[in-house]
DNA sequence: CTCCGGATTGCAATCGATTGCAATGGGCAA
DNA sequence: TTGCCCATTGCAATCGATTGCAATCCGGAG
């Protein structure tokens, strides 16, 4: 019954060696107090007879379960924000090289305490990380009672000094977006952003509303649009502002899907990016939604979200080994390229 | 150091009720010869104290990890194929409600194999799924070794009666578009497919020929493309086209991404979806790129590959819980919906 | 009142590792 | 040759559940 390849319990195993459990499992543990020769054996004959610790017994035994747990949160509509796919491709990643494995769940919009309360609570990950903080979040204190360490994807709203967490400027970002804008002389600019109700959708807003305050102009609510980043909403806001009273001159929406819903509008109505209405929007580097090249189509802010994956497992790592270390905070600039989409006023449209 | 809520031991949270370890554990494990009396006090305080047994012990214990194992395979660009999240997320719906959990590997194209190995190996997982399958597949062979059940999204190309997969009738829904398409009065249509590699592909352009041949057209192969599925890659495929001696008067896609690579190569040359080209395009239903709406944008085969990734959970717990089953093999067949990018021969485009 | 049998409950072994502490063995100094 | 010490190795307890089998309880039949 044991059958198939490699399914030699240690006892076994180390009978077969005339060693003792104890001696093997150091071996192949690397402690420091087995003899070169001996430990040589070991790890051959483990080649040779496809010897692998049993997980299970090695985490009961440890009291770790070398696993991180990510919780994927569906919204309202139930819709699996795209980022996830390489956010997680990014994270695994390191886990792969650093042997943790990952556990994901999906929680439905009223379930994500109940989700996430369920990984943490049998021990069954070592850390957790928390994607799409809301405004008000219970996550955070969720995870300091069960002492599991966390980092957030994105920054809560509040006080935030006591959380690890890996973000980038979403504030500064959109205000340097707005005031290029502003520069190539725009005065009518809208504002095609997330979800009200995310933490980086709160945080682009306000660099956009900076922005224009320091330029002189005003916050015109009706250019202020805020759904989800799919390509339908992108068009349906642009046609509504296209089609309203004042169209804006320009647009600075909040994903490369939004842009590319935006650019429908535009083009059904004979404008063209770049000539008759700029636009720049933020690009995450989804591997399925290039926006590449010596001069990429639409003009951007750009952070990878797959390398935001990566750092954000190696936080997590970081606080699993070494437990009382104050909070790990990063927050990453984005990249600012001019592409195709911008220089309509200007008249120096490239390409 | 047990501290924060909920972390009892079995032993502990007995002794407090003044039972064996035994009888606690068989009353939550809803074992019939438990009393009624018993049963409920001991739900009861488990509620209170917020006793949940340690999975790592259970695992153990039971030999079961009640975990899958998915591996999401990167194509040969470390691109995340975006179909992933919805399916991900149809399958972790089923393992939550039947207390799985779900463990997620990323494979780059070399590491597949390793990869499933490190997760199959040491047990972790009580059964796998198995992405994107290629022509030659050694997965299979692999896990019918480790005797750990598996399920394959798609289907291999060689014999595949002995295993189990979930797939959609990739032939019958291309042959049905193409039929569609010559019905529609179309010569020379356009097949953009996806990697040549990947046994989907190689289906749907089975299907494409197989109704070529019906309606007595010749296959000309400077009109069939594969490549990835994203925008970037329609545009180009089809700017090629229809740049080309002699453009298509219609297209058949494979994702929704690649239509509007497309359709953006055909607005650039002033050409109207519907009214100068016609477009049929396969449509995952990912929620992030609806083509919804009772009238939808573009004429598709449709099928939800986040209900495939329901199913094909429910698969793999059937098969973990009664192993000596026979093979489970869904063939799904597609929805041909009508959408706005249709009817242009026939001059009775909608809307 | 005694005995029997079904319904409950508990004992103790087991799953397969890790690890503190004790035991062994070999080399070198005296 | 005898001892001592340090480098190796092994014993046995432990992690926290599950589960086969034995033990107990109980009421009702005889």
């Amino acid at each position: 019954m044991k059958g198939g390849l490699g399914l030699v319990t240690l006892k076994e195993f180390s009978d077969l060696l005339g060693l003792s459990p104890t001696t093997v499992s150091r071996a192949l543990g690397g402690y420091p107090e087995v003899s070169a020769k001996t430990r040589d054996r070991v790890e051959v004959a483990a080649r040779t007879y496809g010897y692998r610790p049993n997980m299970q017994a090695q985490r009961l035994a440890t009291g770790r379960s070398m696993a991180i747990g990510h919780v994927l949160p569906l919204d309202r509509d139930e819709m699996v924000n795209p980022i996830f796919g390489d956010f997680l491709a990014g994270a695994a990643e390191v886990y792969a090289q650093r042997g943790y494995e990952m556990v994901l769940s999906i929680a439905k919009p009223g379930e994500a305490e109940a989700t996430y309360r369920a990984l943490a609570d049998r021990r069954r990950v070592d850390a957790v990380l928390l994607h799409g903080p809301e405004r008000e979040d219970l996550r955070p204190a969720l995870f300091d009672a069960l002492n599991v360490p966390f980092v957030v994807h994105g920054r809560m709203l509040g006080d935030t000094t006591a959380q690890s967490w890996l973000d980038i400027d979403n504030e500064g970002a959109f205000a340097q977006a707005t005031a290029f804008l502003c520069a190539q002389g725009h005065r009518r600019i809208a504002l095609i952003n997330g979800p009200a109700a995310q933490g980086f959708a709160y945080r682009r807003e306000q660099g956009y509303r900076s922005a224009l305050a320091q330029a002189g102009l005003p916050v015109e609510t009706s250019l202020i649009h805020a759904d989800q980043m799919t390509e339908p909403k992108g068009y349906l806001a642009a046609v509504r502002l296209l089609d309203g009273p004042q169209p804006p001159s320009a647009f600075l929406v909040s994903s490369i899907m939004t842009a590319m819903g935006a650019d429908r509008a535009l083009r059904e109505r004979g404008l063209t990016l770049g000539l008759d209405v700029d636009l720049v929007t933020h690009d995450d580097v989804l591997s399925f939604l290039p926006n590449s090249g010596e001069v990429p189509q639409y003009t951007c802010t750009r952070s990878s979200v797959r390398a935001a994956g990566q750092r954000a497992a190696e936080m997590l790592m970081s606080l699993i080994e070494t437990p009382d270390q104050p909070p790990l905070q990063d927050l990453w600039q984005v990249e600012f390229i001019e592409g195709l989409s911008t220089g309509a006023l200007s008249g120096r449209s490239p390409g």
